[in-house]
DNA sequence: CCATGAACCTGGTCGC
DNA sequence: TGCGACCAGGTTCATG
């Protein structure tokens, strides 16, 4: 489920209620959660700490304790949601308890999601690209940033290494708007090609926000409710119908490893 | 450096 | 209705 703008949906949603406030107890159901510390460890380091802040960086939700943080990544299917009380959820992999009596729960079905403690951001910010949505990801930086490599660009708008954010389904979109085939090697891609796709990135991730993230099929994040996002997608999952730009049918294939919406007209390969 | 496939998990959908 | 195959918004690791 998460991407970019579905874990800013869920920071915008949790953090009113969480700043200002402290965990009391954490209660782990599904050990692995758990990724590079205990139980213990929490209870040491983190409970009865003033939460500071909340907020995203790449597809990390992350509470602030003054320097060190608890970073949360959500993979595939987690969520992130309040609770009054003990809920008997299945697929609860860990809820904390706050002093205010209530729970922060992380439900995740298929368990891939986990909880990382650093004792500063630094970790994640030396092994994170650069924000897609921040003032330095330019049309200049990005041309810069796809001549000095050879690889196809679904591959390299997909490696949180470089551009921190983007998952399959934004992906997808941003090259059908700016007309690149995913297959294209980075290097090949005309210039103007890359000032589409780099105002197409910004435009769909703030757009995406705004309608409060994309829920494909009925998976919600936010306790039954749904990002509106949806409505708006053009390629992802439209395999088999027309394109509305050129009403050529759209294909799926396998790039990089993931299901790949694309128009084979307005897309093509410039290599 | 780059591409591919498997692994980590569970559940939904589709075809027979 | 049942069963197997395949798919899923993510990331990491091994291999060629």
């Amino acid at each position: 489920m998460p991407e970019l703008p579905e874990v800013e949906t869920v920071v915008l949603s949790i953090r009113d209620q969480l700043v200002g406030q402290n965990f009391i107890n954490i209660n782990v159901h599904w050990p692995k959660v758990l990724f590079n510390f205990s139980k213990q460890d929490f209870l040491d380091n983190l409970v009865r700490r003033n939460i500071t802040n909340v907020h995203r960086r790449a597809k990390f939700i992350v509470l602030s304790f003054d320097k060190d943080i608890l970073a949360i990544h959500l993979r595939m299917t987690g969520k992130l949601y309040f609770a009054d009380s003990k809920t008997n959820e299945k697929h609860i992999s860990a809820s904390m308890e706050l002093d205010n009596g209530q729970q922060l729960v992380f439900e995740d079905i298929r368990k891939f999601g986990r909880f990382y403690y650093y004792t500063s951001q630094d970790f994640l910010d030396k092994k994170l690209g650069i924000e897609p949505l921040g003032d330095s990801f330019t049309a200049e930086w990005l041309i810069e940033n796809l001549r000095c490599k050879k690889r196809m660009i679904k591959a390299l708008l997909l490696d949180q290494r470089i551009i921190a954010g983007l998952g399959n389904i934004y992906v997808d979109e941003c090259l059908w708007q700016s007309g690149i085939h995913p297959e294209t090697r980075s290097n090949k891609i005309q210039k103007k090609n890359i000032r589409f796709l780099c105002e197409s990135i910004k435009n769909t991730l703030q757009s995406s926000i705004t309608a409060r993230g994309t829920t494909v099929v009925n998976f919600s994040f936010l306790n039954g409710k749904t990002g509106k996002f949806s409505n708006q997608l053009q390629v992802f999952g439209k395999d088999g119908q027309p394109c509305v730009i050129c009403t050529t049918e759209i294909k799926k294939k396998r790039v990089a490893g993931r299901g790949t919406h694309f128009c084979p007209r307005c897309q093509k390969r410039q290599y």
